[in-house]
DNA sequence: CCCTTTATAGTCAGAGTGACTATAAAGAAG
DNA sequence: CTTCTTTATAGTCACTCTGACTATAAAGGG
């Protein structure tokens, strides 16, 4: 803060920066990950989807107003919102990325479980879940923001506890596993995945009593809730996505 | 984009927030982590210490923004600044961060090799390396910033190949060990750190001709640069922090 | 009743790592 | 010049973790 710095203290004087959040809200669903978006009623972009978010108002942080948005959009009351894993993406600055004036955004990403009522009661008329893979060309820079996000969930899911952030309290290693395999787009060996969730402390712990999930055929499976851990150490890395180009170290016959 | 939209299109009718960029630009000097800061000479936080940063121009991006800033502080031109590495870090928007006005500030982490003439001639003329570990207490909300940009840092060298931004063109294993150890804060293993880094394809690649480092006492080192890789697959851990007790694995949220 | 499906338990080889020892090549000390 | 110290490099060994795989248990559907 030494260069460029007027001098005095209105703040019509100062460049007029809009501020606002922009959230990519994710849940896993039908063993696909889905987002939520809203139609766009106004121009710009009128009628294409775009990421839900709104301007940061005078007196809140955007940590607020990204929570405020989601409770908004979800149609949920703050309370059960503030139980949801929100987290600063980052921040899109481009000077044009927005025709009508000069708007940077603070992209949030955030993690449901797969709520029974998605659609919200807000504001949001038209807000929807979409499947990631198949939303189609975004407003604004919010294609981008949205890629941006995947990157970053299914990069976390490597070293932290979070993809418990995607089930409900009580769920089974098969439905943990689902998250993985579902973000990362991979199928993953489930006795391995089990050893390695069940031997990292504090990832899940077992839920007392009847040890049963009924719904579907075969074996019932236990119950878990989240553990306390929030890290994953070490980290349960994700297969590597197979070089094309590189060592084939093939010919050598034994 | 749903929620409090003003509807016209007078951008002195939005709240004008001002938009900043702050810097935490590290460097690697006599076994320590520095990082560079600027002493204010005007209020609030006069005689204080505080990241360089500025606003962000009209017609800039937050990421050309903080590479002009760079350029300023560290009196270099802008071709040199363009080769080191710079990253968003996060956002920062609490509405009494600045006393005067709404400023949200988009923090930067830069790494930089350690440079024969560190001061800028820009127009920060009292800005000066400091200790990372001694920086006072700084103004804003800028020791917050550099305890993030800190724990980022030190995280992104797990599975990064970023170390290499800290060291010079060519260098030695042991200058590159140096690096991890420094900003990490432990000691490691030497012939385990060369098997480990040697053995990740692309991190560093041998430079042919004379292979020797003199200056100091012991037998010359081989020289390396930085190959093309910019992750670190697997990662390289750091040695997990000791915990002293109960099953609390702590978590950090980068 | 068999077959399919899902959950759980276990085995085994190979990669990767931490801890460690040994040797080589320089400058400093004597 | 010899010896010591320092740093670089090479290698060993045991242990852990992981990927690939086999086996058994417990449900529902034909």
């Amino acid at each position: 803060m030494s260069t460029g710095v007027p001098e005095g203290y209105d703040p019509h004087a100062f460049w007029p920066f809009a501020v606002t959040v922009d959230l990519a809200v994710f849940t896993v669903r039908d063993a696909a990950l889905h987002v939520l978006l809203v139609e766009r009623g106004q121009d710009p972009f009128r009628g294409r989807w775009a990421l839900p978010g709104g301007f940061v108002l005078p007196r809140e942080s955007a940590d607020e107003a990204a929570r405020r948005e989601l409770a908004e959009e979800t149609g949920l009351g703050p309370d059960a919102v503030g139980a949801f894993h929100l987290e600063q993406l980052r921040t899109y600055t481009d000077p044009d990325r927005d025709p009508r004036m000069r708007v940077v955004s603070v992209a949030y990403a955030a993690l449901l479980p797969d709520l029974p009522e998605p659609r919200g009661g807000g504001d949001a008329a038209s807000a929807r879940w979409w499947g990631a893979g198949s939303a189609g060309p975004l407003a604004f820079d919010h294609d981008r923001i949205l890629a941006d996000a995947r990157d970053r969930i299914g990069a976390k899911l490597e070293y932290t506890c979070l993809a418990t952030e995607f089930c409900p309290a009580e769920f089974t290693l098969g439905e943990l596993q689902q998250v993985y395999e579902t973000v990362w787009g991979v199928e993953l060996d489930r006795p391995n995945f089990r050893r390695k969730v069940l031997n990292a402390p504090g990832f899940v712990q077992p839920v007392e009593g009847p040890p049963r999930r009924t719904g579907g055929r075969g074996k019932p499976a236990a119950l878990y809730r989240a553990g306390g851990a929030t890290a994953l150490h070490p980290p349960l890395l994700r297969p590597p996505p197979t070089e094309p180009s590189l060592s084939r170290p093939e010919g050598r016959t034994p």
